[in-house]
DNA sequence: TTTTTGACTGAGTACTCATTCAGTTTTTAC
DNA sequence: GTAAAAACTGAATGAGTACTCAGTCAAAAA
């Protein structure tokens, strides 16, 4: 248990770490385990394949992200749900930032690949984007009942709006955009969606 | 010029095939010369390397979609500016839907990768990008001389709404979401960027 | 102490793949 | 018609790769 454990984490951490940063095909067994001062074995005694691996990095991302998220929107008051919206938006800015090279595995075409023919793999991704859409729908469920947020559609202005903030996100990591540039006009935005009189 | 020029469109043509559905690392070279019926070294004969290719693929790709896009523009007329926005979406979804695997070009993480080294496909993804953006960007103008669109900054909303577009595409091509199911509200949203009172 | 277990090792295997190049065929120029 | 140039060929090369496996070692169980 002490030192295998440690080991089997080093490994998750470093491979987190080089997938991030050069994608599942630029990376190899042999830069993670030098990376980790391991052997090539090593990994796979922990990890039956390269795909698994892969994978275990996606599940450890989902697991920490979802996690980060609830605890942030449960230790924040929010006035309105409006302001919810914003705080979700923020937030999901700031991680973007901080943990910029992960969020890269979000964006990373691979796993969506091995996700049309692996289940599970489809089943973490999705896990993950409906987890993060369901705090803007709920937000905006919250903002229709305090009056903050208009009627609605909430399910699809949620993916609207989390399509656009990770759309801005995408655009930042690429260093197509800077985020930050927009944010003002992307909170006006999202302020419109939901609050602009019906047609 | 007969011939030769044939092999080398055929060799192109192939390659975006196969490298908009299975990305670079999963075609081999072989793939392609299979596919083109054509030997191996007669790639190498007019592209350089693999990479060159996979460049000249991103190349074509840029001219087509743009010119696509200015060829529609230019034989339709619009009544006002948002209705040109509304145009260029839905001309935008459209191509998506009809070229999808085109499409996915433009969201293979490789190609972002490669342009951290090399300038010149930073420089195709950067003017199919503004490009786009600016076909939004110029709508919104004409729409706020003819008061169908309020006085927003035209150039980051254009970006915001390219963002949404875009977004949704990708949502779309990795079979998260449905990008027809959401069209009304999309549209709507868009509307709502362009024309709610600002603050 | 002896045995057993499970983590760990790293050289070896079997393979794929981009790229080369010496040579052949086809086209063009004169 | 002939020579030169250009297009084309595909077997050979060599650098990598994921993964295997026979064996080491330390610590727990007997």
């Amino acid at each position: 248990m002490p030192r295998s454990h440690t080991k089997k984490e080093a490994i998750l951490r470093e491979a987190t770490n080089l997938f991030s940063e050069h994608g599942y095909w630029d990376t190899s067994i042999s830069d993670i385990s030098k990376a980790t001062s391991v052997a090539d074995g090593t990994i796979f005694y922990h990890f039956h394949s390269k795909e698994e691996l892969f994978l275990a990095v996606l599940k450890n991302f989902k697991e920490k992200l979802i996690s980060a998220f609830s605890a942030h929107l449960n230790s924040h008051e929010f006035e309105t749900g409006m302001d919810m919206v914003e705080g979700a938006i923020s937030f999901y800015l700031s991680q973007a930032n901080k943990m910029e090279k992960r969020f890269f595995l979000l964006h990373r075409h691979h796993y969506y690949q091995i996700a049309e023919h692996n289940p599970n793999c489809w089943q973490h991704l999705e896990e993950i984007y409906s987890s993060l859409i369901d705090i803007f729908e709920q937000a905006i469920r919250i903002g229709q009942k305090d009056r903050s947020i208009k009627a609605v559609d909430a399910s699809k202005k949620a993916f609207l709006i989390f399509t656009l903030v990770d759309g801005i996100v995408r655009f930042n990591t690429y260093k197509l955009y800077r985020a930050d540039a927009i944010y003002d006009e992307l909170i006006d935005s999202c302020r419109s969606i939901l609050q602009s009189p019906t047609n």
